[in-house]
DNA sequence: AATGAATGAGAATTCATTCAT
DNA sequence: TATGAATGAATTCTCATTCAT
């Protein structure tokens, strides 16, 4: 009890000592800068020689290379899951539902971590899978309404919007290091595909995201 | 069958002994399968040992695994490079460049290792830069005629089309084992997307692929 | 309970503040818990956590890893000694030799740790030696009682008895988790074969403990 | 087939190379020596190192440090199996079983891998396991025979002689480095406590080694 | 005096590559 | 030419011990 923070202070993180806590983020830092260059290939020798740690601090931090990967992979899925939320309650649906895939295209941008665990890599770790869960009611969410006012194709699911958002990128990704924001053109192209007046019928039904768990 | 060269024509490799050349074709052969099922972290070991030689014949054949590797991935990008010549001198711009479209992304649906490497990986190769070069090439040209037939919007290029094509596959990817189609859906998107009509303007110049080597 | 040093005996150790006296006692407790039940593998980590101490603790009060098993497993030896000499003092001496190997071998039974550094690990410690020297000692003044008095044969000296109580355990051991009980049966075995009614000359003379020291 | 020994050269191994069969060989004695002096403990980089080759080449020949202690330790078992089959058969019952212990006891002297594994270490290896199964099988059958001869006392089972030879050797094992013949002073003290003569009875019921199987 | 964060030397294991046979 | 044995650097992870707080 007298070791933690008074209630005024508003972190849910237990309390570490200022040096710690120093390293924690140099270490998150760095696995943040390496993984997201490198891919989740990079070495736990590698991040704590750039985060200026030896090894064995990694694993203080974190149990396992796993779940460090989860760490980041999270962070950047949580601030996606929080940012949607906010456009979903502040903007009619067809601009809610183009700024939350704006971000999320933007959010991978460079992040080649992000990009494999999102595309199933390591999918098999927890925390990660109950981000993505809830990162795709919202997406439902958001799409169910833009759709209901006729922004998007009747024919376009959240999973679709959910998988497109990682395709986008996807996409721009062999040119990102030397034309970064090349992301956009290619969610400008799909917004397009996604109005309801191009629409032809599409060969193959949606997909069922729910199978991917299992 | 097609994109076999055909036996006329004087082949460039080395002479080999009658069983040098039927291992290095087990060695492809099994190289071929594993790499497409696996993606490019298969071992050595593996591969093989599914060809049936010893280790140290792979390497006789082929100086390291990323020169395997780029065998293995340029046959693919060749077979479709003489595909889509044929495509292109057979069919009207329009449904050309969709058969091509079609074509390789299908040609990705079944190959981890080529997706790895038009993804990005191994691009050092000089080889597969080759390759991807003369790809490019054919790409810009379909999608040249297709544009002045009006059939796609005139603000897209070849480029676009090369890195739409990668991304089409990347975004049915996840589920890849569960539903082997779901890339037709979202082709079928991007091509609504790529149509003249009501064409939003684009809001990020083409991209110069040109830069990817370098 | 009769093993625990009164507390008029006027102590040697340091003194110690209150807490620190508390910490060291609560390390020891749950030292010779752990060392007892999972043997000298088990880490000063699990040790420090069930003491609820930090580790930089442990090695405030031990110097090593190494000093807090001799710690724990000292004291059994000195309580082993200090219920021999008990055992010594009144009892008859065929009576005293047989009650003190029963206890010797009982104490082996419950403690993993104290049996791998009877049987030679960690014998390098010097504190162990020494505590190892006296019960010899007194193993030799019991045996050499008993032999006088005609309850074992002639031919077997201290040295025997110290490695026979050692030995009778290890006999039991593979079984100590579903028949704790075990060991009793192979000591009245030896305790048979320590008759002199039953003696064939043995084979081999007698070893000198003094030569292990080395 | 034409690689094969030809079948009058009798050896069931698949044939090596000669200079693999050589690294093989130093490699078990290199394993056999260090496991016998250090224990299951000793790391693989030590026996390489005695073994005079790298690290890699351990696990060339052995798939795991488990198979690699599995087959020192098989060794001797199969050797004592097979040692006690031709006791079995050619003497009298109460020589036959007291050679077989002498045999048994001594292949453990200055072994500290085979006792350690004896006594339970690394049980889980299956060809640990089922060499240890034939191998009481046998001493079931040597006891037995001897028992029904009137040679040993008539509550002591096969499981017990197991058990015993085990412990034999861990009571003079302190001194096995200084005193390699020790083990023969046991032997004889605990044959002498088999003997039917006086006997005491036994203060505990047999044991049920299968249940240490499971 | 107490803490627990940081350390770094190993541990077992994998694998591309080299080289003796 | 083909083989597969040998190599050793690299990987993730553990833990006794040190030291800043």
């Amino acid at each position: 009890m007298s070791e933690r923070v008074p209630a005024t202070i508003p972190q849910q993180e237990p309390l570490l000592r200022v040096d710690a806590r120093r390293n924690r983020e140099r270490l998150v830092a760095a696995a943040r800068d390496l993984l997201a260059r490198e891919g989740t290939e990079v070495s736990i020798a590698d991040i704590a020689a750039q985060a200026g740690v030896g090894k064995g601090t990694v694993f203080r931090h974190y149990a396992s290379k796993d779940a460090l990967v989860a760490e980041v992979v999270c962070e950047v899925l949580e601030a996606l899951l929080s940012r949607g939320r906010e456009l979903a309650s502040t903007l009619p649906p067809a601009d809610a539902l183009r700024a939350f895939m704006t971000e999320a295209v933007h959010r991978q941008a460079d992040d080649r971590a992000f990009c494999e665990v999102v595309a199933g890599a390591s999918a098999g770790n927890e925390r990660v899978q109950e981000s993505i869960r809830r990162l795709h009611e919202l997406v439902d969410e958001l799409t169910a309404h833009a759709r209901e006012a006729g922004a998007i194709r009747a024919d376009v699911t959240g999973d679709d919007i959910a998988l497109l958002v990682s395709g986008i990128y996807q996409t721009a990704a062999p040119l990102a290091r030397t034309d970064p924001g090349l992301w956009r053109r290619y969610l400008a192209l799909t917004l397009d595909g996604l109005l309801p007046r191009h629409a032809h019928p599409l060969p193959h039904p949606s997909p069922r995201l729910a199978a991917r768990v299992s």
